[in-house]
DNA sequence: AAAGTGATATATCGAAACGACATATCTAGT
DNA sequence: ACTAGATATGTCGTTTCGATATATCACTTT
């Protein structure tokens, strides 16, 4: 079943189908992309990318295929992009709105590439992830008031934290769904309310 | 450095501090204070228990001995307790204010048996780890404006979810830290730390 | 121009950690 | 009596990662 991380492979085809890259790029973006919790290592990536050379997934473009204006004086670097198969595959892997898709880590990549997936698999991630966490947040409410007694303030201090934590990725959540079905076609919506705007930061 | 087990030795000793338990039971106390994200596993557990008995630092209490009233007819369990050269360990654990107190792991562990912890150790802690987090949000800060445009809206919303998730926390830490002041005598205190707070005594 | 520093870049190894499993006893429901 | 599920301890193979080695390049200092 080589569980070998697929987040990881994922994460990986993900960021090559934007542009080839070497290791050290990658494992900068990944860092970046993957949130700043998560830190890829060395010991971890270059296998990942042998493995996935060796599966046909990837495969090294040649140093003088310098298409972007990328520093030519370089060393020796190994720019990997996708094959057919890794492109396929990729596509695979984003069609996937099953339950391991709302997954902690795994959700962190699906949303990354949210802007290469299909509108309806990104609602059922979304949705998903919603109410898998709102399960967690009952446990958490019932085990807490379970414990509240028992404990002192400092451990309630921070299992409230914990939760709080949670409440507020679930209604983060409520207003990506938003976001979705009012740019979602067909319910006659229309542009009333987002004429232009490109990414308005909130808060 | 700052080894995984170290965090999972600390913990199980705090535990241990608070009464005697064995590792059933110390799995699921450290999963419910440990903070809900982080599961111990058995291949983790019982090999520390294993290693901290080694070095001395706990004792098996005999199953004739039950002063609590737990149930008796039990299969047979393994009781630990700390010895005196746990305590001693725990208590230069506790003490410890040191950078890696205030890492994101040990963080949690040290704030869990804050109550036995001193007020002016409690306050190093709270304050390191609020500026730890705090330049963390600053170096975040910058690398998102760095990078707005070069990304598209979920990627994003994803960052910015981050950076949110950290600015709670840091607020957060500063309202214990002003508990902390308030409950502060303004000199020369001998025992009761907490007088007329709404908290309860915890045990 | 030599030397030093720090970022870039690839790669591997041993140690640590964990999930999954094996085993066994007790409780409670049917 | 049987089954299911919680309690309880323990191990093993696989995975994963931190630490480290090696090297080139850009840039500043001497």
């Amino acid at each position: 079943m080589a569980k070998r991380s697929e987040v990881l492979e994922f994460a990986v085809l993900g960021l090559l189908q934007d542009n080839p890259m070497h290791g050290y790029e990658l494992r900068k973006r990944l860092n970046s992309v993957l949130g700043t919790f998560r830190a890829i290592s060395y010991g971890s990536l270059y296998p990942c990318l042998k493995d996935l050379l060796q599966r046909g997934l990837i495969e090294e473009a040649g140093p003088a295929d310098a298409g972007a204006p990328t520093l030519s004086g370089r060393r020796a670097k190994i720019v990997y992009r996708l094959t057919a198969e890794g492109k396929e595959y990729l596509a695979d892997l984003l069609e996937d709105s099953g339950p391991q898709a709302w997954e902690d880590d795994r959700f962190g990549v699906h949303l990354a590439f949210f802007g290469r997936t299909d509108a309806d698999v990104r609602m059922q991630i979304l949705q998903g992830r919603r109410s898998r966490l709102e399960e967690r947040l009952a446990s958490l409410r019932t085990s807490m008031s379970r414990s509240r007694e028992r404990l002192d303030t400092y451990t309630l201090q921070l299992q409230q934290h914990g939760l709080d934590s949670v409440e507020r990725e679930v209604s983060w959540l409520r207003e990506l769904i938003d976001n979705e079905t009012v740019s979602k076609p067909g319910s006659g919506v229309s542009t009333a309310s987002d004429p232009g705007h490109g990414q308005p930061a909130h808060r």
